[in-house]
DNA sequence: GGCCACAACG
DNA sequence: CGTTGTGGCC
């Protein structure tokens, strides 16, 4: 290889207000070129946007009051940015994109779906079905498509702590499961799996299980997938564990992927 | 003078849980014979004990949800506790006496009253002037009673940063300040104003009027008051506005008055 | 279990 | 401004 680098790293925050002191932290220790975040959980003019140029990453935002949010931080600045799935709810905050470098960033935070028969569940089946459709028009065979994020999907049996237990569940049931293959049959790999084909690497721990890191409960919902072309050039990729010894928390942990372009 | 020493401090924390590290902090510094809390806003049960208990303290609690609650600490056991104000509103957590060595605490978080023309102005009458009952009952000429907490009244014009803007205040206007004095009247003394006939010295701080503390923006509203008898033996008497200056803060700050019994 | 909003209280 | 509920969300 021996490329330009080029780092990635998708982090839900779960409100970036309540968690600026641990990504500013991530930030400084391993400066990304890229990070998208999640559930940022606020509106765009109150977004705390200096702790972040302060550490010379420009911004691109497109948030909500109170749920959802996302943002691409970016050493480059990002251009082509655009905000919202079309077809989804108004004012609904959960994917953008921008183009950074040669690499199209598309950010999103799928829909949880609370429980396979509520509205939220058919919302996200609809929703990914609207994201199948954005990725096939978007996809060219040779185009660098990088697609992170909160996915709220577990993959695959080997992306759960206990699948048995779990089957049925609103991120991992035949149907999301699906819906996420479908996704990646558009010419995306995921990017993680790659480089990790062993089981028990998560990125999400239920706060309502106690000491969920150290008993090793929990789920692979975060992913960075990437068009063939470019996940050709990833060199590595792995989940950092360390904010989780922070003071507060998220309940998700920064996925990180190193290209050479 | 020279007999036994007794430290008797007030401190209306707003949320014993809130504020923990702080009253611990200050325990620890100024180790008081004896402290009455109020606005603990903790139901007993849920009554964080243990780090009084480590500092070697007893405890007397009387407490309920969000709103109110007294409680008071001591090194002595204290004995004859009684909870509760005869003919207040069932469940509301404002008042409690105990007996620790030869003194009678009486500890009281006074209704505040809102609004002069509300109800809870006219309840706080009320409460008042069954207080006044309940000492008139109590008070005999060579008892030692000590009547401290937050009181919710500003006895006189040198109590307060802005006597004219704040006449009829339900706080100081001359209905609370005439129920004030008829308590005293009983046969108490303000302990802290015997030691201190200038003006200028608070106890509350509005959370709303920003640097309220260095501007000298307060209100003398927590009291300790003697009878004639227990009175005759202080020492001294001092606000202490240090708390004030930590992480964060309550809007009122600890009173003490040393003893020499 | 922890985030956010909101309302009540002072 | 800063507590404590409550309820929605995950």
């Amino acid at each position: 290889m021996a490329g330009k680098p080029l780092r990635i790293a998708t982090f839900n925050v779960n409100s970036v207000r309540a968690r600026l002191p641990i990504v500013t932290a991530w930030m400084r220790e391993h400066r990304p070129d890229v990070l998208c975040l999640q559930e940022t959980k606020v509106v765009d003019e109150q977004f705390p946007r200096e702790p972040f140029e302060e550490l010379g990453y420009h911004l691109a935002v497109h948030g909500q009051k109170a749920y959802n949010g996302v943002a691409i931080a970016s050493v480059e600045k990002p251009r082509e940015v655009t905000r919202g799935l079309p077809g989804s709810i108004a004012g609904e905050a959960r994917f953008m994109t921008a183009r950074i470098r040669s690499v199209t960033i598309v950010n999103t935070y799928v829909p949880q779906g609370q429980d396979v028969d509520s509205k939220k569940y058919a919302y996200k089946l609809d929703w990914l079905e609207r994201l199948h459709a954005w990725f096939e028009e978007a996809i060219r065979p040779r185009l660098r498509i990088c697609w992170c994020g909160d996915i709220n999907i577990v993959p695959t049996e080997i992306d759960i702590h206990d699948p048995k237990r779990n089957e049925g569940h609103v991120c991992f049931n035949p149907e999301v499961r699906g819906a996420f293959g479908r996704i990646l049959d558009t010419g995306l790999v995921d990017v993680f799996r790659k480089h990790h084909p062993e089981p028990g690497h998560y990125t999400y721990f239920d706060y309502r299980v106690r000491a969920a890191t150290s008993r090793g409960i929990g789920w692979r919902v975060d992913h960075l997938c990437a068009t063939k072309a470019l996940a050709a050039r990833s060199a590595d990729a792995w989940i950092d564990l360390a904010p989780r010894n922070a003071e507060r928390p998220s309940d998700h942990t920064p996925l990180v992927v190193d290209f050479e372009l």
